[in-house]
DNA sequence: CTGAGAAGCCC
DNA sequence: GTACGGGCTTCTCAGT
């Protein structure tokens, strides 16, 4: 079937028919391709849209896969048969030889015979539609309001994704160059430590196929990303390599197997680079960190630093290779990223380039029900560094970023039920988790004392033990030993024992049931031998359920109310919303409320407000902008 | 071209 | 006796 006018109009009647359900696979992408492409109006759609992947992932959030292919067969019995023939058609005709005899052209589903496209087609909509038979009574039964909540949000998505967010061009062409510039002037100061370098590596002959031992040079342009040529860098330098990646213990997502993966190469993450330099070089790259210092000023403080100190040039490495690495992430994942991807792009009157970035907001992706954000990435914008400085709201219009506070340590006190901790929720829960487990009053706490108890109680949350929390301490400037670890790790059990009657609740429900359910009714099946994710689970997946709830809600209110106020995007515990300045007043407060919950659980779940009026990288205060919102 | 591993950015 | 949660993108290198 074709596009034509006469087959939109057709569709657009499906939609518009309140007798009908459409079932879909991924019923997101159609939708986004009917509305953006073709101008079907799917928002006031009286026919019921429903979503076998988002059936699916309701029951099944931790599965390997919610694809079609995968699940189609496995719960509907169909072979996979059909499927294939056409992919198999394609295999056999786009080998690169045939490719090239063709002139270059590879073939698509256009070009395969009808019946074999038609055979494609009807399998995915067959299997679809008895994939629907099978879900949807479990999921009524199970969890109807959760996947209500799923089936509308694809609408917000939709919405969000098509509207975009606007950034300045200008400023990332600006921030870019700077940044080029910067690498230039390390790469000069490294290519003189370390050139010529060479190292002997293991290469095969062409001929007999057998490895062979090659020594390699690298004569003028020495590359600190290869990870073949820094530990030779290291090596030439004499640094003795110590430090070795762990393997980890995953699931792998191809053959569902528990492996071990990675491991066993040196390390040169930050971590380790830290250890490698002397206490004063490490305190600047840790500060330097925490503040987000400009590359000039880092490489001129580690410069002085060497001078002032009388330390080894070779102290230069790591810190400079750490610097060179940060600014080439920023040029390739975010300047150059927003440069190629921004469309309907305009100048304005003041003579800077926008553009809109169109980023993808996946809801089925995360195990736990988060969101998550692609293409590019909008989630994981440093806060610091330049990237936030691109993002601008809309003419006439400031971002409001509302966002949850603490909401899986709320969670977390919900589900272990812990009064005390309860009680500091509000004020400061790590300083009063340090007071227990050091058993001495607010005042006598000291900032350490505090900030191991926090980095504890993240620990809890996310299930690890006395080693890693040893690690983690560690590499935050507080040198801590697996012993003292697992006696502090011991205190906080000892001080909350509601936490272990938690993890022990949950591990026995997993071992019964093979899976756990928050209390929105998500379901998240885990290995046994992953059962300390189950707490982490409840808590990420909880707040994750809560906000997305608070989306639909808020979504579908200011198109009740007609307003011009949109949701443009979600960082996992946070909503931004573009808002007029005349609606501001009326809307942010009346969001807040809808996405709080002051009663329903042990402790209350609380919004806060920031506004950005020019760039991201500037929030202030609802009271900086004179705006008091009413509590 | 694809996949693995390492690294690094976010909550 | 164990062991840190959830994402995405980029780079390099090896093997197809």
């Amino acid at each position: 079937m074709r596009v034509t006018p006469e087959n939109l109009a057709w569709l657009q009647s499906l939609f518009d028919d309140p007798s009908l359900t459409l079932v879909f696979h991924n019923a997101k992408f159609d939708l986004e391709m009917l509305y953006w492409s073709h101008g079907i109006d799917i928002f006031n759609s009286k026919a019921k849209v429903e979503c076998t992947l988002i059936l699916h992932k309701v029951l099944f959030s931790t599965a390997l896969s919610h694809s079609l292919e995968y699940i189609g067969p496995k719960y509907t019995g169909r072979s996979e048969v059909d499927k294939v023939e056409i992919t198999q058609w394609l295999k056999e005709r786009n080998t690169k030889r045939l490719i090239r005899e063709r002139g270059g052209k590879k073939l698509g589903f256009d070009d395969a015979p009808d019946d074999l496209v038609r055979r494609r087609v009807l399998w995915d909509v067959e299997t679809t539609i008895l994939l629907y038979g099978f879900l949807r009574p479990k999921v009524s039964n199970v969890c109807p309001d959760l996947y209500e909540t799923e089936r509308q949000l694809m609408y917000v998505c939709v919405d969000i994704e098509c509207r975009g967010v606007v950034v300045d061009l200008t400023k990332a062409r600006e921030l870019k160059e700077k940044a080029l510039g910067e690498l230039k002037r390390i790469k000069r100061m490294l290519n003189e430590m370390v050139l010529p370098l060479a190292y002997v590596k293991d290469r095969k002959d062409r001929k007999t196929g057998e490895k062979v031992p090659t020594e390699i040079v690298i004569e003028d342009d020495f590359n600190p990303n290869s990870p073949d040529q820094l530990p030779a860098a290291f090596r030439k330098l004499g640094i003795e390599l110590k430090y070795k990646s762990k393997p980890k213990k995953k699931k792998n997502k191809k053959t569902g197997r528990v492996e071990m993966m990675g491991g066993g190469n040196w390390s040169f993450d930050e971590y380790s680079m830290v250890r490698y330099v002397s206490k004063q070089l490490a305190a600047v790259i840790r500060e330097s960190g925490e503040d987000g210092w400009p590359a000039h000023k880092f490489i001129d403080e580690v410069i002085r630093i060497v001078k002032a100190e009388k330390l080894k040039e070779r102290e230069l490495l790591p810190p400079l290779v750490l610097q060179y690495r940060q600014l080439s992430k920023m040029v390739s994942t975010y300047y150059d990223t927003f440069l190629e991807k921004a469309v309907d792009r305009w100048t304005a009157p003041s003579g800077r380039e926008y553009g809109v970035l169109h980023c993808r907001f996946n809801q089925s992706a995360a195990d736990t029900g988060r969101f998550s954000s692609s293409d590019p990435n909008l989630q994981n914008q440093p806060r610091l560094l330049g990237p936030r400085e691109c993002f601008v709201p809309r003419r006439g219009r400031w971002n409001w970023h509302l966002d949850y506070s603490q909401v899986e340590m709320r969670f977390f006190c919900h589900f272990a039920e812990d009064k005390g901790m309860a009680k500091a929720i509000d004020d400061d829960v790590h300083l009063y988790v340090a007071t227990k487990i050091y058993k001495k009053p607010k005042d006598q706490v000291t900032k350490e004392q505090r900030k191991r108890a926090k980095s504890t109680g993240f620990g809890i949350l996310y299930g690890s033990g006395p080693a890693k929390q040893a690690e983690t301490l560690t590499s935050k400037g507080l040198p801590t030993t697996k012993l003292e670890a697992s006696v502090i790790v011991a205190a906080y059990h000892r001080e909350f024992p509601s936490v272990r009657r938690l993890t022990n609740r949950l591990k026995s429900e997993l071992l019964r049931n093979g899976y756990i359910v928050n209390p929105f009714g998500r379901r998240y099946h885990i290995d046994k031998s992953f059962s300390y994710k189950g707490l982490n689970y409840m808590c990420q997946g909880s707040s994750a359920d809560l906000i997305k709830r608070a989306m639909v809600d808020v979504w579908n209110w200011l198109r009740k109310m007609g307003y011009k106020a949109r949701l443009i995007m979600t960082v996992h515990d946070e909503l931004v919303i573009e808002c007029p300045r005349n609606e501001m007043k009326k809307v942010i407060p009346q969001v807040m409320k809808m996405m709080e919950r002051k009663k329903e659980y042990f402790v209350p779940i609380i919004a806060e407000a920031e506004v950005v009026r020019k760039r991201w990288s500037e929030k202030e205060s609802p009271e900086d902008v004179g705006l008091k919102l009413a509590a």
